[in-house]
DNA sequence: ATACGTTCTAAATGAACGTTTAGATCCGCT
DNA sequence: AGCGGATCTAAACGTTCATTTAGAACGTAT
């Protein structure tokens, strides 16, 4: 249970909690929990490091509270693309992922330190999002494990862009955030879903 | 240009310098450059923090160094994939990207840590290596766009299996790192890159 | 045995960290 | 006008950080 230790009282009517939640996500995916300073913090939102304390409880719990948003930012992208007609889940699983990384860099950066810190938080997300996903999967294209493999090829292939995004640059010879690059991304992303998709027929 | 700056008159008769490097790369796996402690590193190496200075001039160059030793040996293990026959040559080096990982997880946190914190060691990567086998690439393959996203989603696909390794614990049932999983995943990798050998013909 | 360079520790230094505290300022309500 | 809670800052606290310094211990060669 992700709660910070504020007050009850606080009514933040200058929006100043909202303003160190924003610093906070910014100085995170920049430097990780350890690293990042609430110090630092408190100056991107333009208020006393105090501030998070009052607001919030401490570092850690600010921390808490900018990931489990993000999470539920990503959980909220990947709940929609499953909702609907089963028909075209996979392509759709595949192009909510991929939106979700091309426009939330920093929330990309955050997760991903998340999951490389192995925070708790990360276990919590498999049990909430993952293994419903994978039953939802198995029902709709069977136990079989090649099928398996290939959804996990799937999201590694669309994380992975990001992730690996100045190697890629090298590579691809343009870079792969500009409208181009990303355009043809998502049409190869989404192509391999389908194809995933087709392979079940 | 990465060197240390310690003083030319060591000797390391005691395999000291090693067991700091040792200990360095296991405490910057862990915690990375900005949260990672030299007092604890001498603690992992069972000396005095202030041996990382004698040996190595700080934190800055030993995290230097054990960051290049650790794309040296991956570098080295690509290049040998690479070297040989012609015929085989996506396979071969999907295989052996597969294997430094889940040989080294180690390694795969710190580069992947040092991936994140945009270190320039990163770009100076990209210009040694990956620069050269986009070259190699588009001379076995041509300069065919689709070609060029799958080997992509190819690579993030071997590196997304063990950067999300929680996660796919969930996903997949058993545990990622088990001699089954690995098996069943290295085989599903080496057969995406067959399919992409195939596909040019 | 003595001298010397190498290896190492313990202690000190100054900066940065997260957090706490005391009090100033602000604003709505009576 | 004045009380009272909400908001915020400046300063201080204790801890931890990377690094420097002085010198002890060690092995080797003379």
């Amino acid at each position: 249970m992700i709660s910070s230790t504020a007050p009850e009282n606080v009514k933040d009517v200058h929006g100043v909690r909202e303003r160190i939640l924003t610093a906070g996500r910014a100085e995170f995916a920049q430097n990780g929990l350890g690293a990042g300073s609430v110090r630092a913090i408190g100056e991107r939102a333009g208020v006393t490091a105090a501030m998070i304390n009052y607001y919030f409880g401490g570092k850690r719990a600010l921390y808490d509270a900018v990931v489990s948003e993000a999470q539920a930012r990503l959980g909220r992208r990947l709940s929609a693309a499953v909702a609907g007609d089963r028909a075209g889940l996979a392509p759709r699983l595949a192009a909510a992922h991929f939106d979700f990384l091309s426009e939330e860099p920093e929330l990309q950066r955050l997760l991903l330190r998340e999951v490389l810190d192995q925070g708790q938080s990360v276990r919590e997300l498999a049990a909430r999002y993952v293994q419903p996903l994978r039953a939802l999967f198995e029902q709709h294209f069977g136990a079989d494990d090649e099928a398996l493999q290939l959804a996990v090829s799937l999201f590694g292939a669309v994380a992975g862009y990001f992730l690996y995004e100045p190697l890629l640059g090298a590579f691809l010879g343009v870079d792969p955030h500009s409208p181009g690059a990303l355009a043809r991304r998502r049409r190869h992303v989404i192509r391999l879903a389908t194809h995933l998709d087709e392979m079940n027929r």
